[in-house]
DNA sequence: CTCACACATTAGAATTATTCTAATGTGTTG
DNA sequence: CAACACATTAGAATAATTCTAATGTGTGAG
């Protein structure tokens, strides 16, 4: 919780905000794309799709930049890099600890809360390295 | 365990049962690529990496064909496909249940025993759909 | 054993997601 | 407001994968 301010933040002034905290000089093209991606709930994006949403916005902003700032938001931790299909990165917006179900057919996926999930048992790796994350995937299919 | 034979069989002749097994029909190159495959213990590969293998060993299979007799084999429960890497999708002779070490950085996959990892709490999909399998990709990197 | 046909293989082109390049534009700090 | 580091861009380049259409080959019926 951040003190209240006398009047509600604008869409894009928090994305302002946001950016500078993640040390992000707040262009405008990544102002748009931070307004698009965390003005509403937990979302999933690939570059096409939201370059395809941010254009239809009548933004313009190449698919480069979609795909240069897509990389910065996750190495600033604002986003987290889903690979479940072989094709396409999911960008999820929901960076905690939190799993997912994939539908193949669809392409689509769908979150599963942090807690939901426990997975035990995680071996010590090898030698030399490091646990950064565990990925849990759920794929499922129509009945 | 099956009954032993008067001989052991070759590689080929084992391929070739597999194969047959399968449904596939136990051509030249599924045979040569089955051989390489399932002869030794557990193995990750590449379409790239499993073709320059059979390229080198004097064999000549085009890439397609590899491509498609990797899909055959996935197919066909042969080979479990891991998709842990945004640009190259790996194939697993380790059809059982068990899970994954990746090594980003060295495009490195590194089994972890089946029993090992226990994941509880797996939620009911959404209706209509049902679970086909579940993934657990532990990502980990040099210290 | 041989034929015919369904299924496989192939080379090379096509496709698609992603990254690169090199030129141009723009926040920000002093 | 000038300068510079950092961003953006169009388009080309790359790389994995799939497609196409022609050619080859296991196999079951006879």
């Amino acid at each position: 919780m951040v003190k209240a301010s006398r009047e509600s933040k604008t869409s894009a002034a928090q994305a302002t905000a946001r950016l500078r905290q993640a040390g992000l000089r707040p262009t405008r093209q990544r102002v748009e794309l931070a307004g698009l991606l965390f003005q509403s709930g937990d979302r999933h994006v690939t570059a096409e799709s939201l370059h395809d949403e941010v254009s239809h916005a009548g933004v313009k902003v190449s698919l480069a930049t979609v795909y240069n700032t897509l990389h910065q938001f996750t190495e600033a931790g604002l986003l987290r890099q889903v690979i479940v299909d072989a094709a396409r990165s999911y960008f999820d917006t929901n960076t905690g600890d939190h799993q997912h179900f994939f539908l193949e057919k669809e392409g689509l996926l769908i979150d599963i809360p942090g807690e939901t999930i426990a997975v035990a048992g995680v071996p010590t790796p090898p030698a030399g390295l490091s646990v950064d994350r565990v990925d849990v995937v759920v794929r499922v299919r129509r009945n």
